[in-house]
RNA sequence: GCGCCCGUAGCUCAACUGGAUAGAGUAUUCGGCUACGAACCGAAAGGUUGCAGGUUCGACCCCUGCCGGGCGCACCA
């Protein structure tokens, strides 16, 4: 090899060996976090601090401190009236055996500070070598769990719009997160596909169909019959009543309005289809309000006999007395007219969840509109099934906020109308397109259009899942799309730049040559391969709290610190062992990057951009 | 009226759920391409965290009261 002196063969000889040293000896697992908690467990316990409730309390820290931080010493000293610093000590000189890896501080009132020794950060990055072996290697926290994430669930016969955007986004992003820590997860699509509006949609679809325009645009063509039937009956109470037997034709199953409605459904599912394509998902179950028609009457039963449910003002409901608002405001679980609504048909899907798929958990991908239904009904389920010796499902509402407009109102098009979910990721495929040609204006159009049709769709998911759904946000293309700061684009460039670096090598990106490479040594070096070394904290972060914006932030921040690397350190080098751990470096910089975009539903199949 | 959510740099957002000097991007100013992609990197400047109290070793975070904004509250989901 080039340049190599005895000197660097025995470094070489040297550092492979201190690998494997620490590889099969004593190499730290996947979760470092982890690691120190049960250590300073065991420490805890030799001291005798466990029978009182020690809790090491350990997080990532800010780099200038160190890597992680242990802060339980603080809180156990001021309940047990101890000096917060003796007692940091005294747990510290029982850390011995984490010297190998760490150095190890105290600071300020008792934080006990984590520093990763450069070997043992090579070492790490070693180990976690695939995304295979990052997902085995992830926090199994819900090993053998059975999921259901209830997202999307637009109604038939209309087209999806901007509103309809979040919980697609966001349920997938959760989806995945759910399955990487080793749950099984159930996908469902809840449509809303029997609501009132099918009497009117069938009594226009009989009558004035464009067969024509049902086979190019059926959700427009759907939308003009509702529209017009929907007219009709408001100028002729004639065609009202007509529209109204329809319906009632449709629920005592007459063959043909049934056919209609399928036709519907079927039609509208297809179009959405179109969308879940782009955005990566693919639903394991459609189950909608229809399919809960025929299981409503066993919720009203169960709840009545069970002493839940009530007559009031002629409709059955359910109070909460022990509740500040639910004591007066009903949960109205069957109309006065005898009807179901979706309080009706949210129980029995709760039931069927429960009794068919047996799941442990539920997350419920909706608006915070809804939080006072969704409260409702999960105290309802609550005390349901403990009256009847059901187990109960961990119920979640992943809720998120509304997408505004640049004036900070609900976002819409300039005439007050929706913006269609289609137009809007047409448009997103577009603008990275005009700003792709602009960069590379002599690459040939079909691979333009291949990048932009990656960066435009990935920069309007990651707008929505780099920051905390729970707050409303503002959609401005420019942020979005002009790829500075936090956004996808920005993340891509990054995976870009790393294949383009093994492709003008020549070298294979899924078998990086990295054997005899060194611990990382230069400030961006090490800064890297510290940050990297989280990556685990994030996952878990993202998936205990189901806030997906935590991994988005985390994987802003390795894009940020390879690109201060990639600035200040070149990469193929002479010096074979220094090559050969910036390689190291970058391959796993891409495999963590696209593992996490990956785990957002984000596509990452780009070569150049 | 009752209740939920929100208020952080000019703007858009973070702050690991009570931890260290509240951080990024953007806009502004300055510097960096004959080193693997400058869609990049480095630096400066920018703050009474809506206001006023309280809790404690420590508060953007918890409690109380105000001010401002959004959203729910009897049969549309």
């Amino acid at each position: 090899m080039l340049g190599d002196s005895p000197i660097q063969s025995a470094k070489i000889l040297l550092a492979q060996s201190q690998a494997q040293f620490l590889n099969h000896l004593m190499n730290l697992p996947f979760n470092v976090a982890n690691h120190l908690d049960a250590a300073l467990r065991n420490a805890a316990a030799r001291l005798g601090l466990t029978e009182r409730s020690f809790q090491p309390e350990v997080r990532v820290a800010d780099p200038a401190n160190g890597d992680f931080q242990a802060n339980g010493a603080l809180a156990f000293a001021k309940r047990e009236k101890q000096n917060p610093r003796a007692l940091a000590q005294q747990i510290v000189d029982q850390l011995g055996q984490l010297q190998g890896h760490f150095d190890i501080s105290l600071a300020g009132p008792g934080f006990i500070n984590f520093r990763l020794k450069p070997a043992t950060l090579l070492g790490w990055l070693q180990t976690y070598d695939s995304e295979e072996h990052l997902q085995s290697g992830a926090a199994s926290a819900r090993d053998g769990q059975t999921w259901i994430v209830d997202y999307s669930s637009p109604n038939t016969a209309k087209q999806m719009h901007v509103g309809h955007l979040r919980s697609a986004v966001i349920g997938e992003a959760i989806c995945r997160l759910l399955a990487f820590s080793g749950a099984k997860v159930i996908r469902d699509n809840h449509i809303g596909d029997w609501g009132t509006q099918f009497g009117k949609l069938i009594w226009a679809y009989k009558r004035h169909l464009d067969a024509a325009a049902l086979v190019s645009e059926p959700l427009e063509e759907f939308e003009r019959l509702y529209k017009l039937g929907s007219n009709a009956a408001e100028a002729d109470p004639a065609v009202l009543a007509e529209a109204q037997q329809e319906l009632v034709n449709l629920q005592s199953g007459d063959a043909e309005n049934h056919v209609i409605w399928k036709k519907i459904n079927d039609v509208s599912l297809a179009a959405f289809q179109q969308i879940y394509d782009q955005l990566g998902i693919k639903f394991d179950v459609m189950l909608g309000e229809s399919f809960y028609n025929d299981k409503v009457e066993r919720v009203y039963r169960e709840l009545a006999e069970c002493g839940l449910a009530q007559e009031s003002q002629g409709a059955l409901v359910v109070f909460h007395p022990e509740h500040p608002r639910f004591a007066k405001q009903p949960f109205i679980i069957r109309k006065k007219d005898g009807a179901a609504n979706y309080a009706s048909s949210d129980l029995a899907t709760a039931l069927h969840r429960t009794e068919h798929f047996k799941v442990d958990g539920a997350a419920y991908v909706v608006d915070f509109r809804q939080s006072d239904h969704l409260d409702q009904l999960f105290l309802t389920v609550e005390k349901w099934f403990g009256k009847t010796g059901r187990k109960l499902p961990q119920l979640e509402h992943v809720d998120f906020g509304t997408v505004l407009g640049e004036n900070n109102k609900p976002l819409k098009t300039r005439d007050g109308a929706n913006i269609r979910l289609k137009d809007l990721l047409d448009e997103a495929r577009l603008r990275a397109f005009q700003l792709v040609s602009s960069k590379n204006p002599d690459s040939p159009e079909t691979e333009r259009r291949g990048i932009a049709d990656i960066v435009g769709v990935a920069s309007v998911q990651y707008a929505d899942l780099s920051q905390n759904r729970s707050s409303d946000y503002v959609f401005a293309w420019d942020r979005m799309i002009s790829l500075e700061g936090n956004t996808a684009a920005y993340l891509l460039y990054a995976v870009a730049r790393i294949r383009s670096i093994f492709r003008k090598a020549e070298l294979d990106p899924t078998q990086p040559p990295v054997a005899g490479a060194t611990a990382p040594e230069t400030p961006q070096e090490i800064a890297l391969a510290r940050k990297l070394v989280k990556f685990p904290n994030a996952v878990q972060l993202a998936t205990s709290t189901l806030r997906p914006h935590f991994l988005g932030l985390y994987l802003y921040e390795v894009a940020g610190e390879y690109s201060t690397f990639y600035a200040a350190d070149k990469v193929i080098v002479d010096d074979p062992a220094v090559r050969a751990r910036r390689l190291l470096l970058c391959h796993r910089t891409l495999i963590m990057l696209e593992t996490g975009l990956h785990l957002l539903g984000l596509r990452t199949d780009l070569e150049r951009m």
